[in-house]
DNA sequence: GTCTATATCAAGATAGAC
DNA sequence: GTCTATCTTGATATAGAC
């Protein structure tokens, strides 16, 4: 079943489609492969590890995360915050689905420390913008880890907030964009 | 080497010496039995499942964070936002040590979700904990999440907080617990 | 270049002896 | 309560077909 280039995005769709329906601990090389119609061995070609695999699948998920936020941004005023409310809003709307991949992700990255790089990397990106968008360095740093906690909350589903106080929490979170 | 009842904290020991040396991807059962001077079989006795094992380790671990939590706290005025206080300083002051294996059992949760279980509750307790502390409501979740969210960077290795800006983010969050 | 089939190795788990 | 031996599964490597 040659696919060409093609063959690698089917293989993170697979990947990805075996997460969200079994979750993180299902996420074995043969369970993507039946699912994508390759062998394993077909896999193993394109990734040519596990750990290959899930760095795939990382990229794309922080790439096209980019995409939407900037997307977003483009949107809105020019005003200081504008950036950091572009991400929270991204996220917000974000469908829960994500998440699941991301607690795999999670998983891999806590076990493979190198495999979080480009992650730190965009966590890092991310933490300099907050600090340029013209408010004060306490208040970018505590909205900053503010939503990443919520973030981080989320992907272990570990959030005991109620739906209308996590929306209580977001707007908070917004507002706190303005100086 | 028959140990009774110890031998379980012995092996917990030996658990978290192996992820502490060799890191969360080297937690194989042979590893923490040869560290432990136990069979993989004996080892298998006291945890009958790797799974157990890390929930051994989580329980220990948040048990000993509330011992030291409580002992802090009593040392405190009984102002509003002195739980919170006490629980960002017994974090602030823990040994780096314990992120890995925080880090280990993050990985193991990710993977096993109802692993979490316990760290749930806690989540959940410690933020009712915020919320009684006499802060809005706002305030409250703001200080949560943004003290987690460092907890979570550290656990991932992923803050990029240079050591003088951690130190002002935390007096910042400590600054935060005064109405 | 792309893939199948098969082999190898390590780790978790089980059964039963002592 | 602990050990030895064994089973099973998943990750990875290789040989070679198309």
């Amino acid at each position: 079943m040659a696919r060409g280039a093609n063959a690698r995005e089917a293989i993170l769709d697979a990947a990805e489609a075996v997460v969200i329906e079994s979750g993180a601990g299902h996420l074995t090389l043969a369970a993507v492969a039946a699912k994508a119609g390759v062998s394993k061995g077909g896999l193993l070609y394109h990734f040519p590890s596990k750990e290959d695999l899930l760095k795939g699948m990382l990229d794309r998920l922080i790439q096209r995360f980019d995409q939407a936020r900037k997307e977003k941004a483009e949107g809105l005023k020019r005003e200081a915050g504008a950036q950091i409310k572009a991400t929270i809003l991204t996220y917000a709307e974000g469908d829960a689905r994500k998440e699941k991949i991301g607690s795999a992700l999670l998983a891999a990255g806590a076990h493979a420390p190198k495999l979080l790089q480009p992650a730190r990397e965009d966590f890092r990106r991310r933490l300099e913008e907050f600090m340029r968008s013209g408010l004060s360095f306490q208040r970018a740093a505590v909205l900053f880890f503010a939503f990443y906690g919520l973030v981080f909350s989320d992907l272990l589903s570990l959030s005991p907030l109620k739906p209308q106080e996590r929306q209580a929490f977001l707007r908070e979170l917004l507002a706190l964009t303005k100086p």
